[in-house]
RNA sequence: GCCGGGGUGGCGAAACCGGUAAACGCAGGGGACUUAAAAUCCCCCGGGCUCACGCCCUUGCGGGUUCGAUUCCCGCCCCCGGCACCA
């Protein structure tokens, strides 16, 4: 046959092919039948879209494609995959969206949706399209909000007031990312903090088995530090400083703080509280409360996000109230400052401005006595300090404990201050409990009915969902209130409990309640009476991998795992932690710059795959980089793995021209060298060099435009069916196959006698540098390698007139000589 | 500031446990085939010196350990991502 006869690569035709056939023939779906009966479950997730009128973004398709490959490996290995996809598209986003196109979200949610699912089957994933999920979808919601009501009643949800950003010219609430630099980033307008009721989960309950889950949990090492920082346990210890003056004898006037240096007290110098905290009332004199007040006051008109910036110059006021230092007995004076947070720890804290970088700075600035308790082991007991010293060092100016290290006295100090009542050790997290309320339109309602008599009651679960009303006009307005509190119809109600005239909660929950548990859904779609089916969740739960970005390493991942954890405790689930293995992609960029709209450089993946096929954008995907650490899209590059697949299509089709019989050895030796390194590589996420060892391979099986056999070449069409699935399907087909190549364990299987290097290349140094090198048998001996090496004209020439002073032999690899 | 991840040819990157730095690919150059182009195949491609055999330099910078360091240790610089006074 002639070149010009051959059957052109048109990637576009055969992956319409085969995607309608997958579809046809539900190669990725799974009946329940199936899925009850699997017999080697492998649940392989992903981190679903948020919806956006844009499309897919590549970043998406890049962790996409990046577990669509490790799920198809998965299956070509002979695992049952279960391999579902889905859309969060509650939220913020949406709703500001929305809001700015003018179409309300229940229309707008669909066609992206629509959109994405269209884009999303272009791109080839091995998607269970029966198995999907649409959290704003009330068969979805419905058990958002029965998750609410289990942990309600289990005593893990509670209502409490907290601060929340303020925008006084919005009349709105304003999360966190909608502050920018301490104004409001629509009006410009100071953003203020006020606080109102909403609902929490205790999550900070479970910080310590959160904690110590992960050390046995098969996840990306920096994901696990990323929560072991949130979660931010520190140890130390509770201290009572008693107040002075007429309430002094009185119990309860001593105020705690918590301390991870109690070493240190003997230096505590002053007393500074938040301003919000309770006792501010009691200690303040008449004389200082004008100006406290008005500090109070100040702090509340200051944003959250504003009052947490480290480099603002401290401020603060005194109260005109003092202490007494547990451990001196001298009064110290009591100061409020916004730099003491409400939240953390006990809102007070012992000053130590010796020993504590803002205490130092505090004193400094309000001109407050500093001591030394802690000398540097090179430094004199008395010396000035110029600044906090916070390093370790023995301990000066605390009596009976003077000359204790550190860590020593921490302990001591404790116990000392503990026998009189004044101390206990404890352990505090920087984790707190999960706000879940949004005073906002678009998202479940928390199903809860406020009675006047019988207080917050929890709406009964035969009568969930509670409905999302359509509202056309949910845009927040001046009530300062959530949308739904405007809608009177909606909201008014009996109490399930007692019947009395109530009104439904009219906060909707946060997002991350949405995907804290969508992984338990997507097997049981199909059941609308339980959130999840028990028999098949226990068959293919927990999560065998998930791969997401870690940019949700801290809040989505940590949601999981405590609702995880809570739903085990409430007796809804036999397992405590949802993924058994996680592994965080990296970041794509283009051309070295970010993407980004506004810069007009994002991907289209549309235009690529019409021009080049999906399997080529696949694999160029995975090709640019290492997987979890990202990689620089750049254009020109897609012609590489276009050309590799094309040059795969053009060795073995027309298939009636292949050689027949065994590889010829030199190939077969190749061969079984990258069947090793691919399936070694494949299972560490090594997409990359997976992909390079195939090129190098498929370069050998050409060189010299050889022929190839097709015993060379059906173990590489399966090879590369992760990342050119179509490709893979179509070339499986035409060497002879029935059905799918994804349908059985299709795998090839190494023999390493086969895969071993015959004759190896020794370099050879002198003194370090490579002089020579040297072809030996594999397994040759020193003495030998060493005789072949002074045969070598470029080594005896430095070794000539030269003690031979040591030689450094490593097998197969080196011969390093040390002369001189 | 703190916490992560990085810095290797013109570019994206590779390198097992410390053992020939630059695999694979892009871009570039040369050649074969062709009337020509495309496709395909072959060769070259970090820098410098040399007719050449070769030699010297080179993995952000400066030290160190070692027969030998991209890899380990110490100190710095720069880039990317995240967090923000956490007591």
């Amino acid at each position: 046959m002639s070149r010009a006869d051959r059957e052109p690569y048109s990637p576009s035709h055969l992956e319409a092919k085969w995607q309608t056939r997958w579809e046809e023939e539900g190669t990725n779906a799974f009946t329940r039948e199936e899925l009850r009966d699997a017999s080697r479950p492998y649940y392989n997730l992903m981190m679903f879209p948020y919806p956006s009128a844009e499309g897919l973004h590549v970043g998406n398709i890049y962790a996409f494609t990046g577990a669509d490959v490790h799920g198809r490996y998965q299956r070509l290995r002979g695992q049952e995959v279960f391999e579902p996809i889905g859309f969060d598209a509650f939220g913020i986003h949406s709703e500001n969206f929305a809001l700015k196109v003018g179409i309300h979200p229940m229309d707008l949610i669909p066609r992206n949706v629509a959109n994405f699912t269209r884009q999303l089957r272009r791109v080839g994933g091995m998607f269970d399209w029966d198995h999907t999920v649409d959290t704003t979808q009330p068969d979805y919601y419905r058990w958002t909000q029965w998750l609410f009501v289990q942990l309600f009643r289990g005593g893990l949800a509670e209502r409490k007031e907290a601060p929340v950003n303020w925008c006084p010219s919005c009349m709105t609430v304003l999360a966190n990312e909608q502050v920018v630099a301490g104004v409001c980033e629509r009006c410009d307008t100071p953003v203020e903090q006020r606080r109102i009721a909403q609902w929490f989960f205790k999550i900070s309950d479970y910080a310590e088995r959160l904690l110590q889950n992960l050390e046995h949990i098969d996840w990306s090492e920096t994901t696990k530090k990323a929560q072991r920082n949130w979660i931010g346990r520190s140890e130390g210890a509770v201290l009572r400083f008693p107040v002075a003056g007429p309430r002094a004898d009185r119990d309860d006037a001593a105020i705690e703080v918590f301390t991870t240096r109690p070493d240190t007290v003997f230096g505590a110098t002053y007393m500074v509280l938040a301003p919000e905290h309770p006792l501010v009332d009691e200690v303040v004199t008449d004389h200082q409360r004008a100006e406290v007040e008005s500090y109070r006051e100040r702090a509340k008109r200051t944003d959250l996000v504003a009052r947490k910036k480290a480099e603002t110059e401290k401020t603060g006021v005194f109260t005109g109230g003092h202490c007494r230092n547990p451990a001196t007995g001298d009064l110290i004076p009591i100061w409020i400052a916004d730099y003491v947070l409400m939240e953390y720890g006990t809102g007070a804290i012992m000053a130590v401005p010796g020993h504590d970088e803002r205490d130092f700075e505090f004193a400094r600035r309000f001109d407050l006595p500093v001591v030394r308790v802690v000398r540097a082991p090179e430094e004199e007991e008395g010396a000035p300090l110029q600044e906090a010293y916070t390093g370790k060092g023995a301990l000066v100016n605390s009596g009976e404990f003077d000359g204790l290290a550190v860590e020593e006295g921490k302990a001591r100090i404790t116990d000392w201050l503990g026998e009189r009542g004044l101390a206990e050790a404890k352990v505090t997290y920087r984790l707190h409990d999960w706000c879940i309320s949004r005073q906002r339109y678009w998202g479940p309602p928390i199903p809860i009915v406020h009675c006047p008599d019988c207080g917050p009651v929890a709406v009964p679960e035969e009568d969930l969902p509670v409905i999302l009303p359509r509202v056309e006009d949910f845009k927040p307005d001046a009530g300062g209130v959530s949308p739904l509190a405007r809608v009177e119809e909606w909201y008014q109600t009996t109490c399930p409990e007692c019947g009395a005239d109530a009104r439904r909660e009219t906060d909707v929950s946060d997002t991350f309640l949405d995907s804290a548990w969508y992984f338990l859904r997507y097997p049981s779609t199909d059941r609308d009476d339980v959130p999840y089916d028990p028999e098949i969740t226990r068959k293919w739960l927990p999560v065998d991998c998930y791969i997401g970005g870690n940019e949700h390493a801290v809040l989505h991942l940590l949601y999981a795992r405590f609702l995880t954890a809570a739903l085990k405790d409430l007796g809804h689930l036999d397992f405590e932690e949802p993924f058994t293995k996680f592994r965080a992609h990296g970041l794509i960029i283009r051309e070295g710059a970010k993407m980004s709209k506004s810069k007009g450089n994002v991907i289209i993946p549309d235009s690529i795959i019409e021009e080049f096929g999906a399997d080529t954008f696949r694999t160029y995907l995975m090709f640019l980089g290492p997987f979890e650490e990202g990689g620089d899209y750049r254009d020109e590059g897609i012609h590489g793995p276009f050309g590799f697949l094309k040059r795969l299509w053009e060795t073995v089709v027309p298939t009636d021209q292949l050689r027949k019989g065994p590889p010829e050895p030199e190939i077969e030796q190749k061969l079984h060298q990258t069947i090793a390194q691919v399936t070694e590589q494949l299972g560490d996420l090594q997409y990359n060099t997976s992909i390079a060892a195939m090129m190098e391979y498929l370069n050998a099986v050409r060189s010299g435009g050889r022929v190839a056999a097709r015993s060379e070449v059906e173990p590489l069409a399966v090879m590369v069916a992760p990342f050119a699935p179509h490709l893979a399907e179509e070339l499986w087909q035409r060497l002879g196959h029935e059905g799918s190549v994804f349908d059985g364990e299709r795998w090839p299987v190494y023999d390493p006698a086969k895969a071993r290097e015959e004759t190896v290349t020794i370099a050879v140094q002198v003194n370090g540098k490579v002089r020579s090198t040297v072809e030996a048998p594999a397994g040759t001996g020193e003495d030998e390698v060493l005789a072949m090496a002074r045969a070598d004209q470029n080594v005896s020439r430095y070794l000539d007139g030269q003690d031979l002073r040591r030689v450094i032999f490593v097998p197969d690899r080196l011969l390093n000589l040390v002369i001189g």
